[in-house]
DNA sequence: TTACACCCTGTAGTATGGTATAAGGTCAAC
DNA sequence: GTTGACCTTATACCATACTACAGGGTGTAA
């Protein structure tokens, strides 16, 4: 597979590939002879799907690096993946309150908006919103 | 107010202070002659504030500066608010989702962590996991 | 008057996650 | 054998949100 043929494949841009590459995050491939194009297999596009989820979901690229990393350890650090992964996982117990706690006060000043009377002004709501609430 | 006093009270740096008012989130305020010190009143700390909360909240600095404006168009403009901040809330909620779909996928493989025996590697759960799973 | 904390501007650097461009080489079809 | 799409590297640039630093001026207190 060429690195147009991958980019496409996995939708990104061709540059990203390289980019990821340069950061560690994908493999330095097979290169053909002659004409020193990258050759990729299915793995690196598996990968890179992979990478693809992980930033979707709010990885940063060295988290996912890190985690890419886990997945070649032998068997026997498993309880330190594992704990790797807990650890991953209360992080995103944390961020999820944080996001709910922003929901609640967001919903709190959409309330406000929309019981406003024709002659109240948002600032008024703001303000209050944001001494009062949070 | 000196930039400093400003600074601390509002628990920011001076240079976010600079920064702030270049990036006209904080308007250009009154200086003293001779000096050319930044004489700041309270609006500007209120502002500040305004500006650390949202932030909080999630704001770009950008949305930040579309609300801080929006803030002195007459009341008509509350619904444009709104819209902003549904459309936050909603963004809020797609991140939520996605955050919940990766912290089952990271539960599967702890799971499986846990029941590995001795010979199994944890590649191998992880490969499974990730491409059946989400 | 000297020390020291504070202020000024302007510019440059940081981290993140790319995207764009220049200058060149390769390959397959027509 | 030439066109055009693709590949290579290296370097520079983009946005976001700061942060640091250089080189200078100001203000107050001992």
């Amino acid at each position: 597979m060429t690195i147009g043929e991958l980019a496409k494949a996995a939708g990104v841009n061709v540059q990203t590939v390289r980019y990821y590459e340069r950061m560690e995050l994908l493999p330095a491939t097979h290169r053909w002879p002659g004409s020193g194009y990258r050759d990729f297999d299915d793995e690196a596009l598996s990968r890179l799907r992979f990478i693809r989820s992980a930033k979707d979901l709010g990885f940063t690229l060295r988290e996912i690096k890190e985690l890419m990393e886990m997945q070649f350890l032998p068997g026997e650090s498993c309880a330190e993946v594992k704990c790797l992964l807990e650890g991953k996982q209360q992080e995103l117990d944390r961020r999820m309150l944080e996001m709910r706690r922003l929901h609640r006060a967001l919903g709190k000043l959409i309330t406000a908006c929309r019981r406003r009377s024709a002659k109240t002004t948002c600032p008024a709501l703001w303000a209050i919103a944001f001494r009062a609430g949070n």
